[in-house]
RNA sequence: GCCGGGUUAGUUUAAUGGUAAAAUACUGCAAUGGUAAUGCAGGGCUGCGAGUUCGAUUCUCGCACCGGGCACCA
């Protein structure tokens, strides 16, 4: 006998090998229907395996999260059995569950198209109603070698297996896949999924390797989920910044203009120059000195800095003249040390914050350009904290407040926070001072620790200089980017010889902190497109306010006044006085994303008040012209959401 | 850069081996109005290059660009 703990802490015994999905029936037959897996002592059981030995049971039911990635990762066998059988040659890479849904990557000489999507689905279909019994077996390196004699990938990662360590395979019917589990117990119980892209994947994520085809999908336990789903997909896909940003006239894309290179227009200028102005006056409030310095600097400089070895093929190539080499810069740092070495530091002096609005270029790969996400030129709102080693801490958490304050203001979500460390065994790419990287990655540890940031570490993430934390943000489409960045760096200033006279007279290296504030304008704008759905807060909305006369003869007058009052604030306004219908106008207001709407006819000049109605409301509003006026110079002061 | 897909008017989409349509936008005319589309008229389009064909926007190939994924991201 064994004895089972529930949850609960209620205990059961039972008969060794007896299996989770015998002991949920054993409770109630509804309750079986509903388990999908177990947990055992915390490890993902399937309900057909038997239980040896005493162990915590919970039992995972359909409407448990744990639930999605058993089944998902069911559904990826499930389409490679459908793929084996409909391309014989077809050899698999592996297939997991991930966030949302499964892939499987797979290699075959046949093409293969979103149409034939369809077609796998449909024997996908097929084989789970032939109820197949899922069934695990724990096998010998040897005959795991054997079994997957002909499948060269799955060789590989037999290889990759430690010594000692159990193999298993998973087997439905004809098929056998090699796989550490956690899945249903039959096809029968896999229904409802849709398969949702062909795409491509290098084995093993390395690019020197052969690339797999890989097909995404996503199962769920009901076709209402599945089509929860998609449409979700559908939302994710109206809220892109790209189709946002050219139905609101934000950017264009032009290919005259070069690959990478997008155009904003005055709606995109106008919300860059108030994220700008916003900037620069946060810069200031938090002692910051902005400095201008050039696009273009000599190959020497980057020489000097040790980004030339490692980055010249990621640029564009120098531009050679008579007895100079100039590079298009693609960061500010070699920059910025040379203003600090531009005269004599003591160490009252610290610490020196340099800030720049910096515009640099990178040769960014064709495939990764995607709107104004990623691009070729782009303006980065960077900094530069030159500090005595004792104001490491303080000025790295001062950093920190500073990109909190912002992204309070801008209602940024922060998707998570990760600590880039180097990878110690890259020679090549991190500079070698064991001692330097310890010591700098220790301390950012420390830093975060005090400041209560909880942080994923990412091993080989880190800056050739040292380590940083990444505050990651999610796009629409659900990729994660870099929003800002804070990076301890030992090494520049010393290649740049700098240095500040400390209390006993001695000539001592200063620390760098990298800032990297919020992001680009460029990738910043494409994120807050997407955060606001195109409807923007008052503060940073191109236009703020359509005024629409009911009449233009009768009313103009009144208009007239209100226009003045505005203009004298600065407020951003459309006054839309064409010959066309209220409701015509209104609409058009409306699909802009105008903040505010006013429409003003008799009644309103008789009483000298504005009927005002915002983006998204139904009901109107009558307020007077000083309260209006109040009103949106409050919200843009108080960045109103 | 790599894998697969796509490209029709300014925009969103339709259709076709016999030279292309609708909506919207734009221009003109008429319409003077109260919270999401007034009516009529007009001009405007098959990404580029080659091949197959009597004839290609349609089929094939190459290129460019767009979008999805992978790799990259100082």
């Amino acid at each position: 006998m064994i004895k089972i703990t529930f949850p609960d802490n209620s205990v059961r015994e039972y008969e060794a090998t007896t299996t989770a999905g015998q002991i949920a029936a054993s409770i109630s037959p509804s309750l079986r229907k509903k388990c999908v897996a177990a947990k055992l002592d915390g490890e993902t059981y399937e309900l057909n395996r038997p239980i040896q030995a005493d162990a915590h049971l919970e039992l995972i039911t359909n409407d448990n999260e744990a639930a999605m990635p058993v089944l998902n990762h069911s559904t990826a066998h499930l389409m490679a059995q459908a793929i084996k059988r409909l391309y014989p040659d077809a050899k698999f890479g592996v297939g997991p569950a991930i966030e949302e849904g499964f892939y499987y990557d797979f290699d075959t000489e046949e093409k293969v198209t979103d149409e034939d999507l369809t077609k796998i689905e449909k024997m996908m279909s097929n084989i789970a109603s032939e109820a197949l019994e899922i069934t695990r077996k724990e096998i010998t390196r040897e005959e795991a070698k054997a079994l997957f004699v002909n499948d060269a990938y799955k060789l590989e990662l037999i290889e990759a297996i430690e010594e000692g360590e159990m193999i298993t395979v998973y087997e439905q019917g004809e098929f056998a896949d090699l796989c550490a589990g956690g899945h249903v117990t039959n096809t029968k119980e896999i229904k409802f999924f849709k398969l949702l892209t062909v795409a491509g994947a290098y084995w093993r994520g390395d690019s020197n390797n052969k690339m797999l085809t890989r097909i995404y999908g996503y199962a769920a336990f009901s076709q209402k989920d599945v089509a929860a789903y998609l449409e979700i997909l559908q939302e994710r896909k109206e809220r892109d910044h790209k189709k946002l940003g050219k139905e609101l006239e934000i950017f264009t894309l032009n290919p005259l203009s070069g690959l990478g290179f997008p155009i904003l227009l005055p709606n995109g200028a106008t919300i860059r120059k108030q994220i700008a102005r916003y900037v620069t006056e946060l810069e200031e409030d938090y002692g910051f000195q902005h400095v201008f310095t050039p696009v273009i600097g000599s190959v020497d400089l980057y020489k000097t800095s040790g980004h030339w070895e490692l980055y010249k093929e990621d640029n564009f190539p120098p531009i050679e003249l008579d007895h100079e080499a100039l590079f298009l810069r693609p960061m500010s740092c070699p920059h910025h040390m040379l203003v600090y070495g531009s005269k004599m530091r003591s160490y009252r002096d610290l610490p020196i914050r340099l800030a720049e609005e910096v515009i640099q270029h990178r040769y960014e790969a064709s495939g990764a350009l995607t709107g104004l996400e990623r691009v070729r030129a782009m303006t980065l709102t960077d900094a530069h904290l030159f500090v005595r080693p004792d104001q490491i801490k303080q000025e790295f958490a001062h950093c920190l407040k500073m990109i909190h304050q912002a992204v309070e203001d801008f209602g940024i979500e922060i998707a998570y926070y990760s600590l880039s460390l180097r990878d110690p065994e890259d020679k090549e790419k991190y500079h070698d001072d064991d001692a330097m990287w310890i010591k700098a990655e220790t301390m950012l540890a420390e830093v975060l620790d005090e400041n209560g940031i909880d942080y994923v570490p990412m091993t080989g993430e880190a800056a050739f200089y040292g380590p940083k934390l990444d505050i990651q943000i999610k796009t629409a489409l659900g990729h994660d980017l870099t929003l800002s960045t804070i990076q301890l760096d030992f090494l520049l200033p010393q290649r740049f010889e700098l240095s500040y006279i400390d209390e006993n007279g001695e000539k001592v290296t200063p620390v760098v902190i990298h800032r990297g504030f919020i992001s680009t304008y460029e990738r910043l704008l494409a994120y807050l497109i997407e955060l606001y759905k195109g409807a923007f807060p008052m503060w940073l909305a191109p236009t703020q306010v359509t005024i629409i006369p009911v009449n233009n003869n009768y009313h103009s007058e009144y208009v007239a006044e209100i226009v003045a009052r505005l203009k004298k604030h600065r407020i951003r306004f459309n006054l839309d006085d064409r010959e066309e219908k209220l409701g015509y106008k209104i609409r058009e207001s409306q699909t802009k994303k105008v903040p505010m709407l006013i429409v003003i006819g008799d009644k309103e000049v008789e009483s000298k008040t504005i009927n005002v109605r915002r983006y998204g409301q139904d009901d109107q509003q009558t307020l007077a012209l000083e309260e209006f006026v109040t009103t949106i110079l409050d919200e843009i002061a108080n960045k109103s959401r």
